[in-house]
RNA sequence: GGCCUGUUCGUCUAAGUGGCGAGGACGCAAGAUUUUCAUUCUUGAAACAUGGGUUCAAAUCCCGUACAGGCUACCA
């Protein structure tokens, strides 16, 4: 029998989630509903020195927004619990002296004063980064150097120490990445990672190991950073004795800014979002703007996150979240570090306003013009104008500048655009307007065209030299639908008065 | 510096195991439609990092070089 798939998300809770993460969310969210397995979300809290308030919870507010929910978590409850690591603090202890009773690791007592003098003393030209290697080692304070008895009376004295890996001195690890094929290193240039805290806190080294093989993952995907420790967490799989049961990797290429890799700073910089949501960083009081509030809809969200680094080997690009748990393969995820292209992403939220109806479109776009202090809004209305603008809406918050005119009368008008043809003979003809629009019975888009037509035939006006000054009247500028939808959505009172009270301005 | 990973139009990418005049999309330019703006439609410019091999034939296989990115913490 075939095990059952399980994929996790392991995010530090440090800070905003960023379009990386949020794709490496999307794929094993994909994966996990593509094999009917599940999706594990797991805080690592390891580090104490960078916790900050609010940062797990705004992790599963993006994940909501995005429709990416996890089956298990924290907050979704689980048979692999605690799903935080600073709450399964206990349990990673014991593997750590396991390895260090089968020969795998060892205690180490250097002070961070020491391993500073270390890399102080050790740097040279070549080598500006000496590393705690299987040759400094011998040359530092720790169980393989000191004497038995002197390790017992350091731990008896409670002399704060880390465990570490004893990489072996020359051996090649390999492992098969889903994306990159055979992937291999020579355990001599790596070095001992610290795998338990001082603080008995584990590293990732250790905790996304133990954690992984507690928690029966089967596929372990994460951000192509790791590659270069992966070498550590294949031997740990190994020493542990668990090699069997090791997830099969894959290290998802990196997502790049402008220039190099992505950073909040280009977010800034550059105009666009890189987080998923909102940050308000409770350290510094600074706000990172992000994807929702800049007026992306989750759908578009996803399909362009999908599109950055992977297709189908067709020419589609625009899917639905079913369609893409039908169609993902972590095979035809290219292997390549992408540039962000924000212009593209913008793109595809015009596609996903254009296609969805006005009815799916209505709690977004109400929520921006409440935000707007338009109150009032009338349900039907909003439909029809939706329906009329979605057009011309890239972001959602396009729906504001595109219809306010519909909810509010124009305050400000283009004037330039009028006054140079405005003149007596226009006055006459809108008020003629007025006049037969009054008597109006059948208030439509098609009926309003003709009479005006006709009108203007009548005082030897081309349609066209009153045609824009109509809409300016109704809008306030040159933009938006046609004018007699327009003027059809108005009403008859409201469009009649606001002709009336251009007349007065013009 | 060392290790690891990458490298097709400006950007995202396609081209199952070598046979293309290198395809699509975004963006850009031009035109048509829309008596506004946007949509829509048509057309266009635009790429195999580089040097060697292997082969009748290479974007595709091999080696070197360059460039880019990642890692090199008691951070993840």
């Amino acid at each position: 029998m075939e095990k059952k798939v399980r994929v996790r998300f392991a995010p530090s809770p440090t800070g905003g989630l960023h379009l990386g993460g949020m794709r490496t969310v999307l794929y094993n969210y994909l994966f996990a509903k593509q094999n009917k397995g599940d999706f594990i979300l797991r805080i690592e809290d390891t580090d104490q020195s960078r916790f900050v308030t609010g940062a797990e919870r705004y992790i599963f507010d993006c994940l909501k927004w995005a429709g990416l929910e996890p089956d298990e978590s924290p907050i979704h409850r689980g048979n692999y619990g605690p799903y935080r690591q600073s709450e399964r603090k206990e349990i990673y202890r014991k593997y750590a002296e396991q390895l260090v009773a089968d020969g795998f690791a060892y205690y180490a007592f250097d002070t961070p004063e020491e391993l500073e003098k270390m890399r102080q003393d050790f740097k040279t030209g070549k080598n500006p980064s000496p590393q705690y290697d299987h040759e400094l080692r011998n040359k530092m304070k720790n169980s393989l150097t000191l004497g038995e008895d002197e390790v017992r009376r350091f731990i008896s004295e409670e002399i704060p120490y880390v465990i570490r890996i004893k990489m072996p001195e020359k051996e090649l690890v390999s492992f098969n990445d889903m994306i990159r094929g055979e992937i291999h290193f020579d355990t001599s240039l790596v070095d001992d990672k610290v795998l338990l805290k001082a603080d008995g806190m584990p590293t990732y080294h250790l905790a996304v190991v133990v954690d992984d093989y507690l928690m029966k993952i089967t596929h372990a995907f994460r951000g192509e950073e790791w590659l270069s420790s992966a070498p550590v967490h294949i031997l740990l799989w190994k020493y542990l004795g668990w090699k069997k049961e090791m997830p099969q990797w894959a290290h998802l290429p990196l997502i790049l800014g402008p220039n190099g890799k992505l950073s909040k700073r280009d977010g800034a910089q550059f105009g666009f979002p890189v987080f998923a949501m909102n940050w308000n960083d409770p350290k510094n009081g600074e706000m990172t703007e992000g994807f929702k509030e800049k007026g992306f809809l989750p759908e578009a969200f996803i399909n362009f996150l999908a599109l950055l680094g992977w297709n189908d080997g067709t020419e589609q690009e625009i899917f639905t979240k079913e369609e893409l748990i039908q169609r993902f393969s972590m095979e035809r995820v290219h292997s390549g570090g992408a540039k962000f292209d924000y212009e593209k992403a913008k793109w595809f939220n015009h596609e996903w306003i254009k296609r969805k109806e006005s009815q799916d479109l209505k709690p977004a776009v109400r929520n921006i013009l409440v935000e707007k202090s338009i109150a009032e809004i009338d349900d039907q209305l909003l439909d029809k104008v939706i329906s009329l603008v979605k057009d011309r809406c890239t972001l959602l918050t396009d729906f504001y500048d595109q219809s306010v005119f519909f909810f509010r009368t124009p305050d400000q008008y283009d004037l330039t655009s009028v006054q140079p043809k405005w003149g007596e003979s226009k006055k006459l003809f809108f008020s003629e307007i007025i006049r037969n629009y009054e008597l109006n019975t059948d208030w439509s888009a098609t009926v309003l065209e003709t009479n005006f037509k006709e009108i203007a035939a009548a005082n030897k006006i081309k349609p066209g030299e009153v045609l824009s000054t109509f809409r300016i009247m109704l809008v306030g500028g040159k933009f938006g639908p046609g004018v007699f939808d327009i003027a059809a959505i108005l009403g008859k009172d409201n469009t009649i008065q606001r002709i009336k009270k251009a007349l007065t301005i013009f």
